[in-house]
DNA sequence: TCCGGTTTTCGTCATCCTGACCGTAACCGG
DNA sequence: CCGGTTACGGTCAGGATGACGAAAACCGGA
């Protein structure tokens, strides 16, 4: 932490190769959600004309006045219609690589933002939601950027928390069922689930899950009712969902 | 994304109120370390006058041609006299709240290193290791900047990745005894563990360490010889290594 | 009304992991 | 020689897990 009292946006002069400067600092959000029991990314299409036909995380620049966390919610709102607390979100990654953008030194803090499948997924302009079992394939999007590499991570770390946190609950409203619950795993990880031991380990997870009132009505297909659940005070869970 | 062509390094009109602008990007180390069975933080004193008193994380402004991690590097063999294959470096968070530094907007993105206890710790100039549980006493370093945000963050994805990741092996030498890895456990998490447990979950860790050939010779107290190991090609431990 | 299909819920059982504990092996210093 | 210390190996009860079976409660169609 060497840094003089120069002040930030001081121009670099001309024909001088400073070794330090000044970057863009952009926030990419990779947004998460489950639809018909497939998990979604969101994706935008951005308007510069040279990555006409390429898709993009929805990204902001910061200002000079907001927080990382600001620009996430900004991004989401602006560019996705999401509200802030319709998802959860937390940061990432940063991505700094000195050509990760052609037009210049961009330093991009990737979001991971998780929302329940309650909204209209058709609601934002440019914006659509995109199954990631696509996205490594040809009938995939092409990702502009480095955001090939900023989803993957983006998938490990969502995969991930499901583990050992409580953070399936973010992708299901508010009072839910643990069928629905148990189809969030599915979807997030590719497996499929013994029903039966789900229950148990959720139920067991203290403070992951709460009996709510009233029962849930079957689908078309029939069924026994289930019991209605909310989130528990948990964050972190004892014992740890552990991916089979 | 909607980054018009703009250079990144073009100055702002004086008087201008830019809603969108560059911001200095700076990156912080956290490196931890093992001695004497505790945990360490390295810590400098910044040449910052208005900074007398204070101690910091490690630091350096990003350079045009640079990428996070070269930065990362950089600070650590400028200011703590670590090169690079000594250490285990990774990204940990990024800090951009625009308060956090009065001298204007700085986003730092903070690294997580973790050094094994080979090299004397007395070699850099300003760089002092301080006893992780003194950081909140009043016996502790007063911390500058955000940094006092940023340790505890450290100290718990430290503590986190000792459960589910072959990450002690980083904290002890090439050659070890399962002696030594225990009490980099113990010293990380601030416990005491029973040796004879510890000793059967690493080794039915599959690929966590290999045995080595010979026997270390036992301390001044005494002891049995202890079997010499290897870390294993595994990084992500199968079961893992709970805290109690 | 009856029946097959579906989903939820509950129970059983063998297996694995965990923590607590004991005993032995092998070294040190006095 | 003997107590102290560390390493190593085994036992045992309790908890968690996966595989599996079965009952409850709904749907739609015969």
């Amino acid at each position: 932490m060497t840094i003089r009292s120069e002040r930030l946006t001081s121009a670099v002069p001309p024909g001088s190769a400073a070794p330090v400067s000044t970057c863009a600092v952009a926030v990419d959000v990779a947004l998460l959600t489950v639809l018909d029991g497939r998990l979604k990314l969101l994706l935008v299409e951005p308007d510069a004309p040279q990555l006409a036909g390429h898709w993009a995380l929805p990204g902001r620049r910061v200002r000079d006045d907001e927080s990382l966390d600001d620009t996430a919610h900004r991004a989401l709102a602006e560019l996705a219609g999401v509200r802030a607390p319709d998802a959860h979100l937390e940061q990432l990654r940063t991505y700094g690589d000195p050509s990760r953008d052609p037009r210049g030194r961009v330093v991009s803090v990737a979001y991971l933002a998780l929302t329940p499948t309650t909204h209209d997924p058709t609601d934002p302009l440019t914006a659509q939601l995109w199954d990631v079992e696509q996205l490594g394939t040809q009938d995939g999007p092409r990702l502009a950027y480095d955001h090939d590499r900023i989803v993957p991570d983006a998938l490990e770390r969502a995969r991930s928390k499901l583990e050992y946190t409580s953070l399936a609950a973010a992708f299901v409203a508010d009072v839910f069922t643990l069928g629905e619950l148990r189809r969030v795993y599915e979807a997030v990880w590719g497996v499929s689930l013994d029903p039966a031991n789900f229950r148990r380990k959720v139920v067991s997870a203290r403070g992951f899950v709460t009996e709510a009132e009233g029962l849930a009505s079957p689908g078309p297909g029939g069924g026994r009712p289930a019991k209605r659940y909310r989130r528990g005070p948990a964050t972190r869970l004892h014992p740890a969902m552990l991916r089979p």
